[in-house]
DNA sequence: CACAGGAATATGTATAGACATATTGATACC
DNA sequence: GGTATCAATATGTCTATACATATTCCTGTG
């Protein structure tokens, strides 16, 4: 698989108005390393007069800059040019379902199993939450062309999802129903490698001792657990790409 | 006028100014899903009376929901809650020295090789580029507390970034030296798991056949290749986290 | 010299008004 | 029915102005 990552924000050819040629104009600059990190940039009234504008059309300019953290702004001391985030890169994981259909394959599902429970102890660790409640835990394949893609364990907090007791995961993979019916605020992904045991070689449809490559993610909304998944792939032929696309 | 004073005791509640709070009373109905995806938000001159307020002050607020992607503004139409977006998160590869240094853990650095040279054609298929010029190529491993952490094995083109002929790679690693002295616009990582061979193992004294997370990193600036890298860790102890906080 | 306090200044927020521009929806025409 | 046209409308950009606010710089005082 090849989980590609197109920033295409800065794409989408728009109209050079004033103010996205200032924020333009800027942006070169620093990335081109002739206002390096640290440089403080022309006050806001030097700028005004250098396009001819006004200055709520170079701070519109600037506000961008500095939503997009490639500036920082001091009042009395002036706009500067902000660290680059070295190596750090927007990786996107698609929902599995989408992401195969996309590619034009036919995407295979099978629900290998799915209760509803009171949450144990292993439960609770792994979703992190203190208190008991109730949990839906599945384990299901997800295929590409009848070929084996990856396999998924979920657990899910029914009382954080409340609604995710009325859908039938026997027919929608768990990750689909979720990107569409609960929106979320923060997720945190951890990638590590294993190799294959008997079971997941089985699952997985390769050789016993073969690497993978392993997701485990974990989402909340404001704070609040909402589900913990672990995603195993077949690791040779499959690759996760994050690309960072500046100006 | 009762606006007037509804609106000092907006401001009073903390600190938020009028156009923050009109932000993140959007943005909270867009997580609680009050607001679902694709449906229309009122009309800018409708929130302008609810809030009590100029036009302007609302479109700032849209304006940057719309750069944060929550919302998509379209002319005549209306503003809309955007579609869930992808699973997407920042994932944060740091200076090795940096992290392990900020684990409170010593650093251990040995040059493995470091030669250069013109590049051959192996060299200009890994750093994607046609033309003849000279590159560094450079093998090191990375340790904490003396136990290997992961090996490297880079090219730099010499053509792209000359200054890297005056560094010494045999004190500082050529990520650091990198991360300090060269600014990048674009980055592609690509993730995937293998098994350690012998050579691998031997270098990072874990077992033949043991898993290991490989990164593959290309770095651009301004569609010129800079430099591409090799690193693969160990990858039972290793985990890459990436986290995406929204707002 | 240390320090409190005020003046200077650059950014931050907000306003009303003006015109531009894209897109929709209705209308008229073939 | 299909299509060209046009007016209505919501967002997009820009101006000139005003005042708020945080920080720095300077100055007077002890």
């Amino acid at each position: 698989m090849s989980l590609s990552v197109d920033r295409d924000k800065f794409q989408a050819a728009d109209k050079p108005t004033l103010y996205k040629q200032i924020r333009l104009d800027i942006e070169r600059r620093i990335l081109t390393g002739e206002w390096p990190p640290g440089h403080r940039i022309p006050f806001e009234h030097e700028l005004m007069t250098r396009y001819g504008c006004s200055r709520m059309t170079v701070s519109k300019a600037l506000s961008e800059l500095a939503q997009a953290d490639l500036i920082e702004r001091r009042r009395r001391a002036g706009t500067f040019v902000r660290r680059p985030k070295f190596l750090s890169a927007v990786l996107t994981i698609p929902d599995i379902r989408a992401e195969i259909t996309a590619l034009g394959r036919s995407y295979g599902y099978q629900l290998i199993r799915c209760a509803r429970r009171a949450a144990n102890d292993a439960d609770r660790a792994r979703l992190g939450v203190r208190k008991t409640g109730k949990v839906i835990a599945i384990s299901c394949r997800h295929s590409a062309d009848g070929v084996p893609f990856a396999i998924e364990d979920r657990l899910i907090d029914l009382d954080a999802v409340p609604e995710a007791a009325t859908a039938d995961f026997a027919i929608e993979p768990p990750g689909t129903w979720l990107l569409h019916h609960v929106p979320w605020t923060e997720a945190e992904h951890s990638i590590s490698a294993i190799v294959a045991d008997d079971q997941t070689a089985a699952a997985l449809d390769i050789a016993s001792g073969a690497p993978c490559l392993v997701i485990d993610r974990h989402t909340w909304r404001s704070a609040r657990t909402l589900t913990a998944v672990h995603l195993v792939y077949p690791g040779e032929s499959h690759k996760l790409v994050a690309r960072f696309k500046g100006g």
